[in-house]
DNA sequence: AATTCACGGATTGTATACAAAAATGTCGAC
DNA sequence: GTCGACATTTTTGTATACAATCCGTGAATT
């Protein structure tokens, strides 16, 4: 037995939950996911809590735990808040980067386009998660740093949903170079612009996506 | 009996941590707490982890909770990214504002000039809360909103505290009226520069006081 | 004398038991 | 047949009991 089973509860119903395993709106009965896990209510107590405040679900008092997805405004307001974040950084990081992380952000780049080529976008994916990471760091503040990370994964499952979408990934790929560029050229307001519009075009396209599915729905 | 005491637990140990009765890396006694409080530790541990997640306190597994005051470079650090997102935020508003938010942003704003005339620095506090409430919420992103009452709400006892330095009420003053000129003619970027060197300037005040204090104690 | 190992105390993490409140179902009145 | 009050049941919130881990102390060994 190790120290912290909440933790790990934690995790395996975040993942359960973006896994589609809970639908929107579902209660989570304390009970019932004690006995999933095989502990008692009160690590699953805890867990619930933490996913409480990363947002994943909504604790009413003496009702419950529910989850809760985020609807289409809110999507939208979180991707904008992202593009607006990761502006910060670029415009940071234009005037901060160190030399190694520049190579490294052209390697990130290099083997992005490698994926585009072959048209794998699981790797495409990871190498742009890569290339976001640094950016994110170079901005050189702790605190801006853990909030673009946490927002960028609570993003996660809607990104990688459009990044399917036909042509995404060369549009994506001419993004990257162009924030690549201001930054090589330490021009903090052309990289904020760059990358605001990489991340806001994916709100975007996520926006369209709904639409689509709305429409076709009726 | 009302329905939940752990929420009403954290804020009574937030307001001890702020006011001082918990000193920076103290240990938080879970039976110890649960007696002040006189509740289990059941309430008392799910407090805990509250103000874990708002950074209050750190938890080490199987040591316990901590307090946990951010350092002068993560105190820099958050300055920062409040201006940043305070700039964000102005900008935003200055093309989704409406007349009557504007003409609160004027009341607010007068309502700080006449704290400031007679140098009541707690009103003039108060005032410029609601000042900065109403741009955040007039930037049209739920989220986004948030995040700056969080940040702000961390930042408090600090900002407070260089409020009463010589002279800083009246800069503040004109900070101010130059953020409203800019959302008044519908300029973004006027209103974000003004607004991220409003809330810059703070971080830079402070800077100085920490670094005062620190020679004096030498 | 320094180091290591063991053991006891203290403290966190988990399980269970109990209390209180809300959801649900039943019965009756209109 | 529908609405509403009351009892039952279910579920959350809290208290307590138990288990596991960490820390310090101290003695034994090199």
């Amino acid at each position: 037995m190790k120290g912290r089973r909440a933790d790990d509860i934690a995790d395996q119903l975040e993942a359960l939950i973006l896994d589609g395993t809970f639908a929107e709106g579902a209660h989570l009965d304390e009970v019932q996911l004690a006995a999933r896990f095989e502990v008692s209510r009160t690590p699953v107590r805890e867990a619930l809590q933490r996913l409480a405040q990363s947002g994943l679900v909504e604790q009413l008092p003496r009702r419950g735990a529910f989850v809760r997805q985020p609807g289409p405004v809110e999507l939208i307001e979180m991707f904008e808040a992202m593009a607006e974040l990761e502006a910060v950084c670029a415009r940071l990081a234009a005037t901060r980067i160190s030399d190694a992380a520049l190579a490294d952000l052209h390697d990130a780049n290099a083997r992005c386009r490698t994926a585009m080529e072959t048209g794998d976008t699981d790797r495409y994916y990871r190498e742009n998660e890569r290339f976001h990471a640094i950016i994110y760091r170079q901005a050189g503040n702790g605190w801006l740093q853990q909030e673009c990370q946490r927002l960028h994964r609570r993003l996660q499952p809607f990104r990688r949903m459009q990044l399917r979408l036909r042509g995404r990934l060369r549009q994506s790929m001419a993004e990257h170079e162009a924030v690549v560029a201001a930054l090589d050229a330490g021009d903090g307001a052309a990289a904020a612009d760059a990358l605001r519009a990489h991340v806001a075009v994916q709100g975007e396209k996520f926006h369209r996506l709904i639409a689509s599915l709305k429409s076709a729905a009726e």
